[in-house]
RNA sequence: GCGGACGUGGCGGAAUGGUAGACGCAAGGGACUUAAAAUCCCUUGGGAGUAAUCCCGUCCGGGUUCGAGUCCCGGCGUCCGCACCA
């Protein structure tokens, strides 16, 4: 064999990838109909924002999808693997400010560049159903589905606090907000109260939490978030009197909410937010408190700020009165540490149990009374100094609530108030407070869904009738000054009222973002219909997405805006179920160690040469021999620079190696390190089957199956189908570094059959040889689709292996006719045993007892036990 | 502070309470080659021994069990989520 021929033997991703993804596009077998007899299988990956460029979170992300789509799509099912682009967003607006590019060109090229590059991958998605979120064709169900809501009262206009940035004119997300500054601007955020439309997901907020427990295929973890998201936490609204000598305007009660009521009788102060009416009403009779007010709202938001942050209060001089005894009097302070918008925005302060309370009384002096007394504590001598009592306990100084249980005191002063009237109300109510907030979706940007409202003078809020949507964006717009676009745009901006045809002004905010995901999974099933957001004949049928994959960082936002929005499209008939995905699977990242040169700038992997084994690896600057430092691994990033371009591993290795690679080394929920010795192992494995399968090719095998098979083939065969048993049962679960593992195992096997047998083999040893190689290509083709194509044509075959059934397992091959079990003594393996499959525990018992080394051990005595465990083990103990 | 996850060779990681280290990477040795690359074969948790074999070993300390990486209790460490939520 020459050099030259040896070299064309090895296989050409470069040259058979693209050929093999023009000719599943026209054979369209990636293609999804609706009408299709077999059971659906709708599997999806979160979709993309088109920044540009894909980066190797992505190429992990579809693999992984990818591979569940042929698999799914071999077992039968009619299977449903589209893509899209979320395509609304500020990146899209900075480029326009950055670069002088309009927002909608910027995008559309994105998406274009993008697409290439996923297709590259050779996925199996059906392009037919892309959809990006900028599209009018996509929006205008959006906004149909807004008014559909705002009919139905899940929409509202709340005049709200926010985050404003003054020099972008712009509200900002709490992430936007970094030590008190714009995250862009770093202009100093101010607290600016704003009308916002708000979606009524708290009113979601018990059934979203009861139904998380239905979620069987979705990550403890992220479930765990949700709920703590949502907060559920139960207590008892109390009507406080209040001294209308002392309040401002005549006042003669105070709400507030609490979790402990059983701590009633170590109240000490009651304390309301800065922004609470009745510090608002008190703070314009009293310059001294409008100061303190000013300077709460003045402190940051920020993490930082919070946590440094000294409790401070105020002392109003009004005066409240104990429920249980109207001489008790308490002081009402206005305190930075209460929120406006949890509870009533008001509490009473118990400090002997409560942290914060303690510091503040502590700052104070108002002292404490500790009313709960911890078990095998002395009542007498437990005293609070520091350190708030937030544990289990006895009553105490407490009245009638003495010597009972923390729950029996919450009862019985629960019981207590509910009776207790005043004027027609109860004093003391039980209720169920979430942390969940209504979502605010009102955004001053130009690059999102126009919210279709116009604002008339005379008619206030009136909705865009249907049959004018879309509201489409205008193209002529400008962003050489700060703030909204749309603001300053006439001809778009003011309008006629639909309502009484008077001069009205368009709603110029537009949606965040997250609504344009929230129901987009809905929107493939039936991406071609202009009437409506869904078809809910087809919704209902594909729908819930079977199998969805993403990063754990959309855990709470995307997943609880989706459930919530599934939820808000039932009760407008779009859909006709609450929860959106039936199986969830969160993916790690992709992490890449990085590298620090001597100016303290970071150099990328490309540029750096690696030298040296493990334990004593030298990096160099490739282009200056400079040494860089190797500094820690994590998650690829500009910042760090420690990326990897998929195009550069596509065109050097080809995307199987990539998606092979991206499968193999760690389990998919972790995190994987990409590692250039990792991708030429994968690389190596590739070739390693080509030859393979190129072996087994050139065997002259019978088409007859033969009557018997002998011990080598055999061997060959069970080989095969350990794999596919393995293999199968893996996937299912998404293990696929399991998967990886037992296809390098089948491989290996096959391996050693062809080298083991110097002559042409035994007409049944070449047909197991064949018919495992078919099996092997099946095996794999779900994570290295193009290798499986090539393979399988050259193993003779006229279809293609994305088109083919999984294989048939031949359970029986999975038997062995004796088996070997281990044998402990006491615990230790000390020697095998090997007995007939059927052999019952007492044959298993006295070939064990006949053993030398458990002879040995026994001398001469009895066991005390012989413990037989079917298939698995044998213990005797001594 | 509250909640959660995790801790196994040089590395990524396998292991329904049942032979710890599958599979891969790295490393070492060998074959082929004038040589290198590529490829193929062998070895590889630590220690003792020519060998059969034996001892130790899954973060640390206890416990349950015939048997614990796995279950329970107490530490230590790492990572993640939430956080002035009354």
């Amino acid at each position: 064999m020459t050099a030259e021929s040896q070299k064309n033997e090895r296989y050409n991703a470069r040259e058979a990838e693209p050929r093999w993804q023009k000719a599943w596009d026209a054979a369209g077998i990636y293609a999804t109909k609706n009408e299709d007899p077999r059971p659906k299988y709708y599997v999806l990956e979160m979709f993309p924002y088109p920044s540009g460029r894909i980066h190797m979170g992505h190429v992990r992300n579809y693999t992984m999808g990818d591979v569940v789509a042929r698999y799914q799509r071999a077992m039968g099912n009619n299977v449903l693997h589209p893509m899209g682009w979320d395509a609304f967003g500020m990146p899209a607006e900075n480029a326009a400010i950055e670069r002088k590019v309009h927002p909608k060109g910027w995008t559309y090229d994105n998406i274009a560049a993008m697409k290439k590059q996923l297709q590259s991958m050779g996925l199996s998605l059906d392009w037919a159903r892309e959809i990006a979120t900028c599209d009018p064709s996509y929006y205008k169900h959006q906004q149909r589905m807004f008014l559909d809501f705002l009919k139905a009262g899940l929409v509202a206009r709340e005049y709200r606090k926010v985050n404003w940035d003054p020099v972008d004119q712009t509200v900002l997300a709490n992430e936007q907000v970094i030590d008190g500054r714009g995250w862009r601007s770093g202009a100093l955020v101010e607290q600016r109260d704003l009308y916002q439309w708000v979606f009524k997901i708290s009113d979601y907020a018990e059934e979203l939490l009861a139904a998380i427990d239905t979620l069987e295929r979705w990550p403890d973890k992220v479930k765990l978030m949700q709920k703590n998201w949502i907060g559920r936490s139960e207590g008892l609204l109390i009507r406080f009197m209040l001294d209308a000598r002392t309040t401002p305007g005549g006042e003669t009660e105070l709400e507030i909410f609490t979790t402990r009521p059983d701590t009633l009788f170590g109240a000490k102060f009651m304390a309301i937010s800065p922004d609470h009416p009745l510090a608002t009403t008190a703070a314009a009779k009293n310059p001294k408190l409008k100061d303190f007010i000013d300077e709460c709202h003045r402190m940051g938001t920020s993490q930082a700020d919070i946590d440094t942050a000294e409790k401070m209060g105020f002392d109003t001089g009004i005066r409240a009165a104990h429920p249980f005894d109207p001489s008790w009097q308490l002081p009402v302070y206005v305190a930075n540490f209460i929120l406006m918008d949890y509870g009533t925005g008001a509490i009473f302060g118990c400090p002997a149990h409560d942290q914060r309370d303690l510091d503040f009384v502590n700052k104070y002096g108002l002292g404490n009374t500790p009313v709960v007394c911890p078990p095998d504590v002395d009542p007498k001598s437990f005293v609070i100094t520091d350190t708030a009592y937030d544990g289990d306990g006895k009553m105490i100084n407490s009245r009638f609530l003495d010597g009972m249980t923390i729950d029996a005191a919450k009862e019985e002063v629960a019981k207590r108030l509910e009776a207790e009237k005043r004027g027609n109300r109860a004093v003391g109510q039980r209720q169920v407070n979430y942390r969940l907030r209504d979502w605010g979706i009102s955004r001053q940007r130009y690059w999102g869904c126009p919210i279709p409202v116009i604002h008339c003078d005379k008619c206030g809020v009136v909705p865009v009738p249907v049959k004018d949507l879309p509201v489409v964006l205008p193209d002529d717009v400008t962003f050489d000054k700060p703030g909204n676009p749309l603001d300053r745009h006439p001809t778009w901006k003011n309008v006629k009222c639909p309502s009484c045809g008077g001069d009205a002004r368009r709603e110029t905010d537009t949606m965040d973002t997250f609504v344009d995901s929230s129901w987009y999974f809905a929107r493939f099933t039936d991406p071609w219909n202009e009437n409506a957001p869904t078809d809910p004949k087809m919704a209902n049928a594909w729908m819930p997405v079977d199998q969805y994959i993403g990063g754990i960082e959309h855990a709470i936002l995307h997943l609880l805006y989706s459930r919530f929005f599934t939820r808000a499209m039932k009760k407008t008939g779009h859909i006709g179920m609450d929860e959106p995905f039936a199986g969830l699977f969160t993916q790690g990242m992709v992490v890449h160690e990085t590298y620090k040169k001597k100016d303290g700038t970071w150099a990328m992997p490309a540029e750096v040469k690696i030298e040296g084994a493990e334990g004593a690896r030298k990096a160099t600057l490739i282009a200056t021999g400079e040494p860089v430092e190797i500094g820690s691994i994590e998650k690829m990033s500009k910042s760090k620079r420690n990326t990897i371009d998929p195009d550069d591993i596509m065109e050097s290795y080809g995307a199987d190696v990539a998606r092979w690679f991206m499968l193999s080394d760690s389990p998919p929920e972790r995190d994987v390190i990409w590692s250039e010795e990792g991708v030429q192992g994968a690389s190596r494995f590739v070739q390693r089957l080509w030859r393979i399968v190129g072996e087994i090719a050139d065997v002259k095998a019978p088409d007859a199956r033969p009557a018997q098979f002998s011990d080598a083939a055999l061997t060959v065969r069970k080989a095969a189908h350990r794999a596919l048993a393995n293999v199968s049962e893996d996937i299912g679960r998404l293990r696929f570094n399991r998967c990886v593992a037992h296809i390098y195992e089948c491989a290996n096997a096959l391996n050693e059959a062809i080298a083991s047998t110097d002559t042409a083999p035994a007409p049944d040893l070449a047909f197991a040889l064949r018919e495992a190689g078919d099996i092997l290509v099946r095996l794999f083709h779900p994570m290295m689709p193009h290798l499986a194509e090539e393979c399988w044509a050259v193993l003779g075959h006229r279809t293609m292996v994305a088109t083919q059934d999984w294989p048939k397992l031949e359970p029986e091959l999975l038997v062995e006719n004796t088996i070997t079990l281990p044998v402990q003594i006491n615990g230790k393996k000390r020697a095998d045993v090997t007995v007939g499959r059927g052999a019952g525990n007492a044959e298993i018992e006295a070939a064990v007892l006949a053993l030398d080394a458990v002879n040995k051990a026994l001398d001469g005595k009895r066991p005390k036990k012989v413990i037989v465990v079917p298939q698995r083990i044998v213990n005797v103990v001594v």
